[in-house]
DNA sequence: TCCATAACTTAGCCTCGGCTAAGATACTCG
DNA sequence: CGAGTATCTTAGCCGAGGCTAAGTTATGGA
């Protein structure tokens, strides 16, 4: 029984398999760039950023976060002074940015399509680490085209 | 100076701490549903979910699926016959349905506001675990507009 | 100055979700 | 029927990302 092209309800197994990884990747670097994203948020707003502030912040316990902050420094991404607080490396400062650019963009987009704030900011968390660059652009498009129709 | 508009104050820490709480809950339900939603696909389109298609679709070893399924059969979601395939429980086929009802709604939206079919479905995957249902109902309600005005 | 406290680390534990390699069991076909 | 193959399980490993409890150490106030 040869499958028919056209029974693709389900995608080809390869396909399938092609995007759940992706989606694994996705979520093993999603922590990475939480921890970055408000490492450099406490230290543009608050001019510090402490450990202790990220447990706080990420619902955490310090220890926890000394152990991520160490895997996130054998990835090159941050930079620790005991008690001097964190820093940024500049793939750290990257990452971060990169990450504030998606943050916002989701928002606004969910702005845009009707959701109240509140939940745009909450959902948007999770979102952002989800929505391929592709995706992002052509909510970019959508933003544009609704403001010049405005 | 006015920064960007975009220079969001920091959230409390309590409320900013709860986000991240969500979001790590949604990722450990995301395995779950991705798992139960693959069964109840194999059941639909081919009559049976056995567990080295479920392999092969979600890119990951036998050994895996055994230990997830083991799982999700402690949980209630999912019961096995040995050399028969998976099925699911009542839990199990509830969550499958709402599974696939967030994911068609998912790629739905994604299409509506101009995205490709292709990158719709993938993202989906990853999107449809972290939109809260306040979300879904705005992406619902963006849909039904849209409608009403072709 | 000095010491209580807040900040940070260490040790030891857990679950989840992956892996490979090797073993057991059912199915199928010659 | 019996052997070979496909399917499934077991054993043992790993890293990530959590936890608590019990240290250390720097800071700052009396």
């Amino acid at each position: 029984m040869p499958k028919s092209t056209t029974s693709r309800l389900l995608p080809p197994a390869d396909d399938h398999a092609a995007r759940f990884l992706r989606q694994r990747e996705a979520d093993r670097a999603a922590v990475a760039e939480d921890y970055v994203e408000l490492i450099a948020d406490l230290l543009r707003e608050e001019g510090e950023a402490r450990a202790v502030d990220l447990a706080r912040r990420m619902g955490v316990s310090q220890a926890t976060v000394t152990a991520t902050v160490a895997r996130l420094q054998r990835a090159g991404l941050v930079e620790t002074k005991p008690y001097r607080g964190l820093f940024l490396t500049r793939a750290g400062d990257a990452m971060a940015e990169a990450a504030k650019r998606r943050h916002d963009l989701m928002v606004r987009f969910l702005l845009a399509v009707g959701l109240d704030r509140e939940t745009a900011e909450a959902d948007a968390e999770g979102l952002e680490h989800h929505a391929s660059e592709r995706t992002l652009a052509t909510f970019a498009r959508f933003l544009a085209e609704q403001e010049s129709k405005a």
